[in-house]
DNA sequence: CAGCTTTGTATGTTTACTAAACATTCTTAC
DNA sequence: GTAAGAATGTTTAGTAAACATACAAAGCTG
């Protein structure tokens, strides 16, 4: 026991030991990591899946067997040969599971059939509503994409407003006007998969996170939009926090005094840092949309505002970055069409704020994902959590 | 594989697998799980070990044997009987592992051996240096604390200062003269034990928790002395970031403009709720020690100072309490002095500056722990990364 | 075509958890 | 004071899953 392993990355050292393993979660484990080296290195070769897990020829192949009976992979032919027999191609089947994921921050309702290759098969939308009848609307689009599930079910991914009472499945958002709504167990009598629910900048963080791991392990996601919250994927894991309520930078209040905010408080980030506060001092059309936000980009005079913006975003992001020795800062929302001077200030304002030490490797840059960013997180999350694999 | 079990506890869900699993390490969990057991509820018996784990009792059997066998721990009589077969009774070995820790954030360097029991056997404490000196200092400290252990070395931990690499053994730290300094690797030419390194503030969150474990399985640890820095235990994990200078909080900057702070900038956090900048608006003697702070709390003139204080510290720490979602906030180090009227308006100040959905379940309260905090920490860490062990 | 390389499988071993029976030693009840 | 019962802990046999080794299959290279 002396011999310890360290843990494969730093950053989070477990500290003690809480359930017994067994065989079983070994088989898990390395069924999980064969996963996700075919998904990562698709298509490859049960040798190449021995050589990558270091695991045996013998075990990997059988575990790809097993993985083939479970319908997850499939065999795709023969490869070229690199001296030698040649390989059986094994890829993931992409019609071996459905993923039904869900987008239901803004007032239309997104839904989506998503299959295990990534890919987007079906999407569908409806207006969406509040309180109870939000719900029955969210029940429905689930009921209906699942009659268009071309596969079994892996499961359903919902990215929302609000906060999220992870083990409880309860949700709490004002604009669905729900408070502890017991959302996961009323869908629970809609469907019998597994039901995964999760805050929409979360959502997004693990999006952009499965397009850019195994780079990066660790990133945060900040969307700014009409408000601003942050989701967090720390050393390959998506952190939630206790109660959930992770990440909700946009009611901190910094000045004593300021603009009121929806949430009641006044002088909160969002007052001075979201994009419906730019456009407040803007003026003119005050929807929130990227068209309207790239229009106030390119208005000589709305320039002072948006730098106005940019700094007050930053003076809210340094503490994150003080806290969390960020590396990675992802902008995303309706921020990410005011352009490259935005960004460069609110990484100048970081970088002015906090420690050298701790903003010397920082990046602050833009999504890479567009309006689909929740949907492809709340599939991300089924994936990671039904199966372990990522993108 | 559909049927995954899920995480013990919310928070941190992992997103992927990414090394192989073995039976050695199923036996290494489990032993580990078993001393964790044995160090929770001492005395226990094997029949015990095997309720709490879930293993089979012959199983547990087997792995207290050798436990047993590691001199980790050992049978201490027997027990009262419940109704049968009275237990024999099985206990931490105190005397089995030894470990050194060393708390070198002041200008006297303590260092003490620690049992397996977690007593303190031994302490020593030098006059410390900076630059190269101070490792030497450093090493010096170890080898004659090595000297003095009545057993086998687990282990050295060292708190220190300043910023931790972890992976890479490099400290940074201002007040000893370190800039990327290979602290671990000079070290380690003056032992064989494995050394373990970490920042003060993380020490200190550690013996916090370790104190509180597992009721409390996340905290944040905020030290307030000279300067402010905290400390991170999420979901049972010591976060440690990608490179370690997280909790760097007290150089933030709140305010444009400001006072100088000693890391260059002007503004910080520390500039305005660090116990020097209290006692450098009260005036008189300077010194940050307990007995002055105790003095200051008692003085009525310094009232107004003391609150300025509160309120500021209160202001910097929102934005940690709006993104960790904590419960559990301790406040440490010299500001454990100046009492509840200072600690209550450190809380007030929290809740008016975070959404109510964040503060509802938060506690700020002073550490438990006394001087040796980060000593108790730092041997903590070293029971913890080396047997997966918390006290 | 011989020899080498790579892929993949087959066979048997080892490790460590499980299951079930049992031995041991105490308490309780009559 | 003896029998029944209960809790502790061990023994024996069984099994899952990784490992070690050998080897078959299928290609490339000289």
């Amino acid at each position: 026991m002396s011999t310890t392993t360290p843990s494969a990355r730093p950053g989070l050292t477990p500290l003690s030991t809480r359930a017994k393993a067994t065989r079983g979660q070994t088989r898990t484990n390395n069924l999980r990591l064969a996963l996700q080296i075919i998904f990562s290195d698709s298509p490859t070769s049960r040798a190449s899946v021995a050589r990558a897990s270091r695991l045996t020829p013998a075990t990997a192949s059988d575990l790809v067997d097993e993985l083939l009976d479970l319908g997850l992979v499939m065999e795709t032919g023969t490869g070229p040969s690199a001296g030698g027999k040649p390989p059986k191609l094994i890829a993931p089947n992409p019609e071996g599971r459905s993923i039904i994921a869900l987008d239901i921050s803004s007032s239309l309702f997104h839904g989506a059939v998503v299959d295990l290759s990534g890919e987007i098969v079906t999407t569908r939308s409806i207006l969406g509503n509040t309180g109870d009848a939000a719900i029955a609307v969210v029940a429905d689009l689930i009921s209906e994409l699942a009659v268009s599930s071309p596969a079994p079910l892996l499961g359903v991914g919902i990215g929302t407003p609000g906060v999220v009472d992870v083990p409880a499945g309860l949700v709490t958002s004002a604009n669905l006007g729900w408070h502890d709504a017991p959302v996961a167990a009323e869908l629970a009598r809609a469907t019998d998969a597994p039901i995964h629910i999760t805050n929409d900048a979360q959502a997004a963080a693990l999006h952009e996170y499965s397009v850019h791991a195994p780079a990066v392990a660790s990133l945060a996601l900040v969307q700014v939009g009409r408000g601003i919250g942050t989701g967090h994927v720390l050393d390959g894991h998506l952190f939630q926090g206790e109660n959930a309520a992770t990440g909700e930078i946009g009611h901190v209040r910094l000045d004593d005094g300021g603009k009121r905010c929806s949430c009641g408080n006044t002088g909160c980030l969002e007052t001075v840092a979201s994009m419906s506060a730019l456009l407040e001092k803007v003026g003119g059309d005050q929807t929130v949309s990227h068209d309207r936000i790239a229009e106030v980009a390119e208005d000589p005079a709305a320039e002072s505002a948006i730098e106005a913006a940019a700094v007050a975003l930053g003076r809210g992001l340094a503490p994150m970055v003080a806290l969390f020795a960020n590396r990675e800062i992802v902008l995303w929302g309706e921020v990410t069409s005011l352009g490259e001077t935005y960004r460069r200030i609110v990484e100048r304002e970081i970088r002015s704020r906090v420690l050298p030490v701790n903003t010397e490797q920082i990046q602050v840059r833009y999504g890479t994902a567009g309006d689909d960013a929740v949907i492809r997180g709340a599939a991300a999350l089924v994936l990671s959590s039904e199966l372990g694999v990522v993108w």
